[in-house]
DNA sequence: AATGAATGAGAGTTCATTCAT
DNA sequence: TATGAATGAACTCTCATTCAT
């Protein structure tokens, strides 16, 4: 329906503009350009209507991932370059990740919502990590699905530091000092095939 | 003054129960067995009430942070035990901690609050790291101040998912990974200053 | 809109019957059988319907003003049509004049409105005695503007004295004293041009 | 009593600045730098302190009337001079005369004292002015009571446009030309002893 | 008599939600 | 299905008034 799709378009507009907590339905039907009343034609309540907003908007919103990773790849390289487009796609999405962080507290089903985006990709960093360790590229004595949970959320929190509240770090060493981070946290050492495994 | 402690700890009591958007501030009054007009005696909004219960509650409220670290110290054994120690503290506040990420979003002075002790901090962390690099027991090449924002955002971060959003990771293993996450990742090696062994 | 006017009606009765500070909203959404919140679909608040409530009244409420006056007219006959004229509309309307006083006090809005007002009819009035100057009807030596609003308010203080305050002048009487004071005041004879006398 | 002196005069400063309506009972005690119970020592509420007010200042609140006048006073000059220090006197106490006016229409007890007030001045200019038509001066046939009340109103009114509402009358033409109006109003010619009587 | 924090009713204002058209 | 005025509960904030100290 074309008024669904004006409607999530107008809300997404309208909850970046005045965040969650300030933005009323009246200015999300005025944005719309549709009836007050046909709010109610689609959605429950404020809500629903960001829980549908969230799912239209969900592949912008990535999640800090390694690249998958070929046999002949530096995994240094791979994983500056995971950070790399995680922080750049954070800064163009960065006012929506402020507010899933807004959301995500005091609402349940956006709670559940980031919760199954977060789980998924924290399987598929794990799943690169043990391929790492098994490879013997990365220390082997790191639990790998933590791991997984914690560096993504050091590469996270620092884009929302940084693009949401415009925390001032130069975007260049930002890139830099977290990759230097990431792969020391794992033990990784760049043309590692050749190299001592990361002594535990 | 004795009606003012009532208001700020009533507030506390509301917020952790009902969340910051969904507190009233008659229930803050109620709970506190004042009359509502007593509210504006000394607060301006449910916003300014909200920043008195941070300010009382501060000292509680521990950040991500290295332990002054003597000579003999074993390095390794004084980041567990900072982690460990954040990682209790936020457990017992944990509810707090969440409304606190919630309202910071949306208010600008909570904001303020939170980066400025964020940013304090973050220059303790800084020179802790900095007095590691220079004593040879961590990673010179790294930017230390982002390297303190960043790791301590790490675990910050873990301490949200798990007491917030009640991630289940277990207590120890928790502690454990992030510690050898933030020693590797620094390049921390255990005396590797050949002092003196880390006392139990 | 069929709610707007129920509303400004109902207004006019509550301002009329509790006098301007003591009205309350409420009372005239009651009064107007409307739900509380419609009033603000209208109106900014009390000033803002009292303005309504003004303009729309606005063609009851007269001004002291010397009629149109015909070359065969005898002008003490105008004059004394005029004053009559607008202490009979007075009467009619003399709780809303007298509110029309208190809130242009305090009310910057209502204040405007007035003046407003009383600038256009003052002008209208001060051309009439500038007419009569000029065919010599007049003393010529009175400035007509200043006249015109000195006889004005006269005329409109006596009325919100007797109608407004309750002050025991008798009508005719009144009319009678207004008439010769003005009539005076500004040197006009009857039939003063040698005109057609008086039609009774 | 010290304290109640102080209210009395914080009131006038209170009321004069924020006016009758906004005046709040804690600005008249901060103003006094009283203690906010002390008010109901010697008040009943507003209205109650307003009178006092009014009591105090009593004797700056002038009334337009005709001074006493002199066998050998040319009667012109006498009305010229009353004009002129009312005006004057209003000018110096105009805010106050502007919340006369205020809450006279609200005030079943403020508009006693302005009535009692009109009504003796209105009986002394009444006096003066069958004075004057007793002795030839004044056309005989106008009722004294009725123009001594509406001439007094047209000069009090025009300075409260002036000084109140801030109207933009030149001083010395505005003297002037009431003067001329009063004057010509009542038939009253300078020299009058020697003249004509005014033709009725 | 003075103090001033505490009181709480009362008023204004907002906005999610409904429903007749 | 769309409309948008109407609804009214809910909430914030003010301030005259009280009363224990």
């Amino acid at each position: 329906m074309r008024t669904r799709a004006a409607l999530v378009q107008a809300a997404r507009v309208v909850f970046e503009r005045d965040g969650y907590a300030n933005a009323r339905l009246t200015d999300i039907t005025d944005e719309a350009q549709t009836a007050t009343g046909s709010f109610y034609t689609y959605f429950k309540g404020k809500q629903d209507i960001f829980a549908a907003v969230l799912e239209e908007v969900q592949d912008e919103m990535l999640y800090p991932q390694v690249r998958e990773m070929g046999h002949g790849d530096d995994p240094v390289e791979v994983v500056r370059a995971s950070n790399e487009a995680y922080l750049d796609a954070y800064a163009r999405n960065a006012r929506l990740m402020g507010l899933l962080e807004e959301v995500a507290i005091a609402d349940e089903g956006v709670q559940q919502f980031r919760r199954r985006r977060s789980a998924a990709f924290g399987k598929r960093n794990a799943k690169a990590i043990r391929e790492l360790q098994r490879r013997g590229i990365a220390d082997a004595s790191i639990d790998a699905a933590l791991a997984a949970s914690a560096l993504s959320s050091m590469v996270g929190r620092m884009a929302y530091y940084t693009y949401v509240l415009g925390e001032e770090w130069e975007r260049d060493e930002l890139i830099e000092t977290l990759t230097q981070l990431w792969v020391n946290a794992l033990g990784i050492t760049s043309r590692s095939d050749g190299g001592t495994p990361p002594s535990p």
